[in-house]
DNA sequence: GAGCCCGCGTAC
DNA sequence: GACGTACGCGGGCTCG
């Protein structure tokens, strides 16, 4: 066995240069700066060095300006288009990737990359190499010879002889004379005119060059092409001669000392995060900060020097690592500390050092308004220290919510996400840390120290960042007047929990197993045999393979027959077993996601659930609820009231809802200004009635209850984009009837129309739209050329700024409650929010005054051109709340 | 067995 | 393909 010769990798880097620039359209930075050449070309240079692990390398670059073939013939390359500014002002950029990746590159005066390509080629050969051309160029094929191939990464197409022997039927040398005589456009090689390459592979293939064709070419048949090449015989010969490549060009460096250096990964880090390039920061894995000092606290001195540190800085990175309770049900684990960049310490809580004696020594600090509060949830934050410290002061830079202004949906707000997009550094989790399957909580102590004090820190170096980004943006008073504060109330409705009559609930559960048990044995009976109910896949073989039923539908992934409550009901009138299914689920749904799932995360020793607000989630602003989900609990139906029963005032208490009215439909009379809809919100004429008298085109006394049902469908169909397609489906009419539904609504209101295509051509325009409070929401599909990823994109557009005004108010209603509560001297406390509604815990004899407090506010908190309304309704549990107070509403 | 996706269903 | 925003359950698949 011969020794293997080692392998020289030539990158023929102008050409990949040009071709990302040209593959991938429109690729920016969020600052607008173009970077898709250098993406692409970064893309490809870390494929080569991942898959090929190069020993020997060099990249060949054409030289700026004029070349040994301009001389030979003044036009060539003269139909070239000068460089787009686009992929010029990202060379620099390249250039520092290249030299990041500490790759040899190669440029010589006067010649182009393709020569300098050859006259490596040949070197190496001769010093015992064998090569690999990496490029996509064909220019470059001739140049493929017994030790030397193509391969062109994007493609993954490689050739060696043999290849160019199938695909063209010459030697790759031969290919030089093909293009001489079928020319270039895009070099502006004449060649012969009239033969192209497949006349020219032909001619070739025969005479297998060009002096030899030109001395048979009397032999030619056909009498064209005979006169032409004779005519343009020594155009052809100048275009050999422009083809061929030079092959001495002189070169300083030797084919040995081409090797890839060490990655200059700083650099690279740095110019990623400028240019955007996550991906290549997560997939060159940088460490998280160059792990500083960081200690453990195992002492009382320990802890004093901590403080001490923090006190000076006047900075305090908090990162609480938690289990996955609630942090109201179970203590944290410890605490991550950081207070300047690098310096950061980690407190375990345990019998050395309890939370309440670590707290005792901090909680100076954690009131001290001087020392600035920092981390990726301070709210987690703040819950976690809540159960023996008062309430903070000073809370400043929360990274999630932050980073979730800038840009809300270009990826899920997490520390790690945030990190590698603004430091591009990885943080390694705890399974990365211990190397097994582990909770952050039960990381041992010197991994929980790294582990929580690197968190700290990139906390603590990210926000000065985020702080900066959002004052550009215009979105600092967004997040230091709203959002901000926001989140302490957030905690304590989260703290305070809401209490659940657990035997209720327990009772109800047990009901609901009963009745399942019972219609378990009916459906079985049904089916002739038993199966898993709940599964989809075997409902779907029991009906419409056992049973025979004419399915109606595929499933989303076309992969099934569809079992959805639609199908199922179309179904039940004809089939019993379709009934019994839908109630079966819909028993099932009730008892496992609301009864069990409840009772399980109930605070055993209070009977108190403690749900998770998050506040850097949903694209449009909305809060969301988690674990347990409190905005989805069922409301409708007898079966929804029940499940509500079990959420209860506590002793003494009652509670009040204050609900908005029509919230958005009001923004969209009052954005678009139309005076249809601002009349009848300011009338208080019911707004589903109005709907019906304009489409079916009748006076509103004579709307029936059948037609306000279809208008209400209308109206949110409006608010949510939806098409004459949807709102047919909907509605279960025609297109037509649908169609001319939206016409007459249109016609009606065309200030709303107007609006609506105002809004789209903003987010068009800009690529995102604005909320009531200057809220954005990024629309990067709006422009797309995949018709159904822009409609998406268009309906997003429409709803956000409607969905996202309704977040924006009732947040800024929240924020003032709590002082307007406060300064009446009432002892209520806010529990819930449901997106358009807040719920209240309120002492008995508080009631009145607490109705007339959360009226004012909400009603007040911002004046529409609609005015906003709010129904209040109390009870002592949340399924039997009935009307507080005048005010008569439409629903 | 953990982690993930799918189908489905709940809310506003 | 066709209605916006979410969370969470059980089944069932993949992967180790």
């Amino acid at each position: 066995m011969p020794q293997e010769k080692p392998l020289l990798d030539i990158i023929d880097i102008s050409s990949y240069i040009y071709r990302a620039f040209h593959a991938i359209r429109g690729l920016t930075n969020s600052k607008g700066f173009p970077t898709n050449a250098a993406f692409g070309v970064t893309n490809m240079l870390l494929k080569v060095l991942r898959e090929r692990q190069p020993r020997y390398l060099a990249l060949a670059f054409d030289a700026k300006g004029p070349t040994f073939r301009h001389k030979e013939y003044a036009e060539y390359k003269a139909h070239r288009p000068p460089m787009p500014d686009d992929l010029a002002i990202q060379l620099p950029y390249i250039h520092q990737i290249i030299q990041g990746l500490n790759l040899p590159g190669l440029v010589k005066e006067g010649f182009e990359a393709d020569d300098i390509i050859c006259t490596l080629v040949r070197r190496a050969r001769e010093q015992g190499f064998q090569v690999e051309i990496i490029s996509g160029d064909k220019d470059l094929l001739p140049l493929v010879q017994e030790g030397v191939a193509m391969w062109d990464p994007m493609k993954d197409v490689r050739y060696d002889t043999q290849a160019i022997k199938e695909k063209f039927g010459l030697a790759p040398g031969e290919l030089v004379d093909v293009r001489a005589l079928a020319g270039d456009a895009s070099d502006n090689i004449p060649g012969v005119p009239g033969i192209g390459e497949k006349t020219a592979l032909k001619l070739i293939a025969k005479y297998h060059n060009l002096e030899n064709l030109l001395d048979h070419v009397e032999e030619i048949k056909e009498k064209g092409l005979k006169n032409r090449l004779r005519e343009f015989a020594d155009q052809a010969r100048l275009s050999k001669k422009l083809t061929l490549l030079e092959c001495a060009v002189p070169l300083e460096a030797e084919v040995k000392d081409l090797h890839p250096g060490p990655l200059n990964r700083e650099a690279l880090r740095r110019l990623f995060v400028e240019l955007e390039f996550s991906k290549f920061n997560k997939e060159l894995g940088f460490d998280a900060a160059q792990a500083g000092a960081f200690s453990l606290v195992q002492t009382p001195d320990d802890l004093d020097r901590v403080a001490a540190a923090i006190r000076e800085s006047g900075v305090m990175a908090l990162f609480f690592v938690l289990g996955d309770q609630h942090p109201a049900l179970a203590p944290a684990a410890g605490l991550g500390l950081a207070w300047r960049e690098g310096e950061g310490a980690y407190i375990p809580f345990g019998a050395a050092l309890s939370f309440q004696a670590v707290w005792e020594r901090l909680s100076p600090l954690w009131t001290e308004a001087r020392i600035s509060k920092v981390g990726a949830d301070l709210k987690a934050a703040m819950l976690a220290a809540t159960r023996h410290a008062p309430e903070p002061a000073g809370l400043s830079g929360d990274i999630l919510l932050a980073s979730y202004l800038l840009n809300p949906v270009r990826y899920e707000q997490n520390l790690e996400n945030v990190a590698l997009h603004y430091l591009g550094i990885n943080l390694p989790g705890p399974r990365e840390l211990a190397g097994r399957p582990i909770a952050a909580a039960d990381l041992p102590p010197d991994l929980a120290c790294r582990y929580g004090c690197e968190r700290a820190d990139a906390a603590l170096r990210i926000w000065p960042l985020l702080a900066a980004d959002l004052k550009k943006e215009g979105l600092w008073d967004l997040y230091a007047g709203l959002e901000l504060p926001l989140l302490s109330v957030l905690a304590r409705m989260e703290a305070r929990g809401i209490l659940l009559d657990r035997e209720w609930l327990q009772r109800f559960g047990q009901g609901l197993e009963k009745d399942m048990q019972r219609l378990e044995q009916e459906i079985y009976r049904e089916a002739g045999e038993t199966f898993l109910i709940q599964s989809p896949q075997q409902l779907s073989r029991i009906l419409f393979e056992k049973l025979k039923i004419a399915p109606q539908k595929k499933t989303k992934g076309k992969t099934a027959y569809s079992t959805d409550s639609e199908v199922l009901q179309s179904l039940a009138p004809e089939v019993p077993i379709a009934s019994k299914v839908l109630e079966y689920r819909s028993l099932g749904k009730l008892k496992a996601t609301y009864a069990d799932a409840l009772l399980r995360l109930a605070d055993p020793d209070t009977g108190r659930v403690h749900t998770t607000f998050l506040q850097s989630v949903a694209a449009t602003g909305r809060l969301t609820s988690r674990d347990p989900n409190l905005q989805n609990i069922p409301v409708r139906g007898e079966m929804g009231a029940q499940i509500r029963r079990a959420f209860v005032a506590q002793a003494g208490h009652v509670f009040l809802s204050g609900d908005y009215s029509q919230m958005e439909l009001r923004l969209l009379a009052h954005f678009s200004e139309d005076a249809g809809l601002l009349k009848a919100f300011k009338e208080g004429v019911d707004i589903h009635r109005q709907t019906a008298a304009v489409v079916f085109g009748i006076h509103p006394e004579l709307v029936t209850s059948e037609m306000r049902r279809q208008a209400k469908v209308i109206n949110f169909g409006i608010i949510y984009g939806m098409s004459a397609f949807g709102l047919a489906k909907q509605l279960g009419v025609g297109n037509r009837v649908a169609q001319d539904f939206i016409h007459r609504y249109f016609q009606r209101h065309a200030r709303v129309k107007a609006y609506l295509e105002e809004t789209l051509e903003a987010a068009r325009r800009q690529g995102w739209v604005t909320t009531l409070l200057g809220r954005r929401r990024q629309i990067p599909q709006i422009n797309s050329s995949n018709r159904i990823l822009r409609q998406e994109a268009e309906r997003a557009a429409i709803n956000t700024p409607l969905q996202g005004a309704a977040a924006d108010i009732i947040k800024k209603a929240m924020l003032e409650i709590e002082p307007a509560l406060q300064n009446a001297g009432i002892g209520t406390n806010m529990l819930l929010q449901l997106h358009d509604e807040l719920l209240f815990e309120v002492p008995e004899a508080e009631l009145a005054a607490t109705a007339r407090v959360v009226r004012r506010v909400m009603e007040e908190v911002i004046l529409l051109k609609a005015p906003l309304a709010v129904e209040l309704r109390s009870g002592r549990n949340w399924g039997e709340m009935s009307r507080y107070g005048q005010k008569a509403g439409d629903s």
